[in-house]
DNA sequence: ACATAGCCATACAACCCTGTATGTTTTTGG
DNA sequence: CCAAAAACATACAGGGTTGTATGGCTATGT
């Protein structure tokens, strides 16, 4: 929707662009919460001064919409591609496991902290449920194509999600080592099923080689 | 440890104590979030001066402090005690359920909005990983009393509380109709067995009344 | 009745953040 | 070469918050 680079050609000496402060405020956000992104601490942040600020934005809150508008273009499509393209259950379910801890376009810490930020705006609100809704339906259609009836599908659905949501909610800080060790009663816990004893050693090699 | 009323008799006009600035921050910082959590707004909701906070605290972090004081002792015994007199898993699992929704000593929106602060504040994240972890052995203790092994116990006790903290995490806005109406689902997804008719009837019965 | 302590109001200094208005420099285009 | 726009700096006004210092009122005890 808004482009993020204004001019069509370089500056010789490369001047600060909106993305330069979004990217800021992104980071702000990430490691402070809303409320920390101001105007004066990402200007000095970047080394500029406010006045730079005001050219590209109207005002701090032009900055905000900008800043969701990242997010939902970076997280949202992430999912639906991943599940879309699974063959099997566990193809699905341990791609969804690996988009929050080695997919690059996916940030989980973005993840949470607009979660946050949503408790404090209810705009943002609505479209944080809006997202989930759609995640859940995403993965509540991957259940039903490999063989489960539409209730338990969604109830799965929504317990591998509200659980992955809530792992990271609460920053519980254990290792990823630790959870890959119980892939497999993770698994079991999630679908009723058994995970194949190859699928599951793939997996884990795929998650060390890349952690 | 703090005691909340210092005086041994009430006084005839009755005046503000440490108890009422603490309920006012921990309205506030339910509704608003830590940062919200301000002297000059607090006295004005209480119909004071900033005065009088002065006089009952060194400062603001004394104050959140004592909120966090009140945290623990409100929500942490909460879950161990309900779990602990469970005489079967299925008493024990609709029993934890209920504690989120309709136990009076139990606000599910403070231990969130305190999840949210401890996202900003390390201190404050130790006591709560503390906390998170000793309710996740009080859950996997109670799945080990009835039959399961001690590591689908523990991944199935993350599971179940992971999702719940998950659940509230996300505001996701859907009514406990919606969630009773699949309890059964929601009961084979944590624990793989299947829930008695008859326990499902009085949960919903139970939780029905007191919603 | 008076001193004391509890409880609160008032006033002040320091700081931080926002938004706007207005310069200043550099680049681009005709 | 000159005008215009882009990108940023500077300066100012307004508001909000914290903490401290100090003063005033009220109840209590002796």
């Amino acid at each position: 929707m808004t482009s993020l680079r204004v001019r069509t050609v370089e500056p010789a000496i490369p001047t600060l662009g909106k993305a330069d402060w979004i990217g800021a405020a992104l980071n702000c956000l990430v490691s402070e919460g809303v409320e920390a992104v101001q105007i004066t601490r990402l200007a000095k942040a970047l080394g500029v001064t406010r006045g730079s600020f005001y050219w590209h934005f109207t005002d701090r809150q032009n900055l905000l919409d900008c800043v969701l508008d990242e997010w939902r273009a970076a997280n949202l499509p992430v999912i639906e591609q991943e599940l879309a393209k699974a063959a099997s259950l566990s193809e699905g379910i341990l791609a969804f496991f690996a988009i929050w801890e080695i997919n690059p376009q996916f940030s989980a810490h973005l993840d949470h902290a607009v979660r946050d930020w949503a408790r404090l705006d209810e705009g943002v609100l609505d479209i944080v449920r809006r997202e989930d809704a759609q995640r859940i339906g995403t993965i509540a259609e991957l259940f039903q194509r490999f063989g489960f009836e539409e209730d338990e599908a969604e109830v799965r659905a929504r317990v591998l999600y509200f659980a992955q949501v809530g792992y990271h909610a609460m920053d519980f800080g254990d290792s990823i080592k630790q959870r890959l060790a119980r892939l497999e009663h993770y698994y079991l816990s999630f679908t009723g099923q058994e995970l194949d004893n190859n699928e599951a050693e793939r997996f884990r090699q795929l998650m060390g080689d890349l952690s």
